[in-house]
DNA sequence: TTATAATTTCAGAAATTCCTGAAATTACGA
DNA sequence: TCGTAATTTCAGGAATTTCTGAAATTATAA
């Protein structure tokens, strides 16, 4: 459990960057170790790596399960809970997404759906309504769209970014064979 | 510049979400006024709408400038400065897509690139440096399809999201056709 | 069951971030 | 240039978040 200097510079790097991430910095660094990390790590074994308290630990693995980027893990013959980061990097970034959507995105939806229950034209509120109406198609659009990429196939998804621009060819062909919405 | 309780609600939600997003409650605030509001606004009447010191208001405009999200605008015969928010509520999320990209995974990238420069095959660090490759890669295949798509038209992108899931039919009959890697 | 290892909870200390009011600076019209 | 309106800066108080140590709880092996 002793950490390189090379290994430091990472995770000093991902709790400095944590907080831009909504996560502490703590939080950020003990992610950043389980993640350079080929066994999976017990609590202590965290504390010993990055100094932390106990309890700092503790909630930090907490967090981390409520984000379902750590995967919890029982080694038979010791009683303590061993944590390690998902092996798959696109499994971490779909995650990732995923629970950023459900909380940075889906009460903003939940909170227009409701504001657009009533019509407000022809008083005060007609701007902003619309704006509202903007707003929540644009998020829909998004997040709709990120569901299908979500269930993709992992190698159709990376091919579909390795095609970068070239869709745009793909979908003015299609165009001009089917009409499309 | 009086704020209807309709308009309110949503310039509180929008507070509350601002510290998931990495802005402060009255930043968030000030920019649902600014979005939900048709004629642009001086930073008095955002003083008179939202109730906050003149001082916040100044570093609140400031902070939405550095992020691109308002656009000032000098009325003649007035000396105020006023802002607004862009009409196009796509180029809104564009710029956010690129600011967050800017601040939340740029530094990461170029922490990244440092790191994998010299080979730590054979050392304690080999395994980390693979994670560190791996990470590298999956940002970048993200970044720069993110940047393509950026530069598709406006319509071509809708397109693109609507199609969804069926953006996979037309990769597979490409991939057919032409060996893609 | 009992003993003890492991984890969690939680009150409050420490650190950080946010916000304000006063003073300084800037920009504009006369 | 001068006077004043508008904006910005900034020190420090307020509020929030983060982190710790001690105590409580939980879980497992004997």
């Amino acid at each position: 459990m002793k950490v390189t200097p090379y290994q430091q510079d990472f995770i000093l790097h991902f709790g400095e960057m944590g907080s831009r991430w909504g996560i502490s910095r703590t939080v950020g660094q003990i992610y950043a170790l389980l993640f350079i990390t080929e066994q999976p790590l017990n609590a202590d074994d965290i504390v010993r790596a990055l100094g932390f308290s106990r309890s700092n630990v503790s909630m930090g693995l907490k967090e981390l399960q409520s984000w379902r980027l750590i995967q919890p893990q029982h080694l038979p013959g010791d009683r303590r809970e061993y944590y390690r980061a998902p092996e798959d990097i696109w499994q971490i970034f779909r995650t990732l997404v995923e629970e950023r959507r459900k909380r940075e995105i889906d009460p903003t939806l939940s909170m227009l759906r409701n504001a657009l229950m009533n019509d407000r034209t022809g008083t005060d509120d007609e701007y902003a309504q619309a704006r509202m109406q903007d707003m929540q198609s644009l998020i829909e659009l998004t997040t709709d769209w990120l569901d299908d990429v979500q269930h993709l196939e992992r190698g159709t998804a990376i091919k579909l970014m390795k095609l970068g621009g070239g869709v745009s060819k793909l979908i003015a062909g299609r165009g001009k064979r089917a009409g499309n919405s």
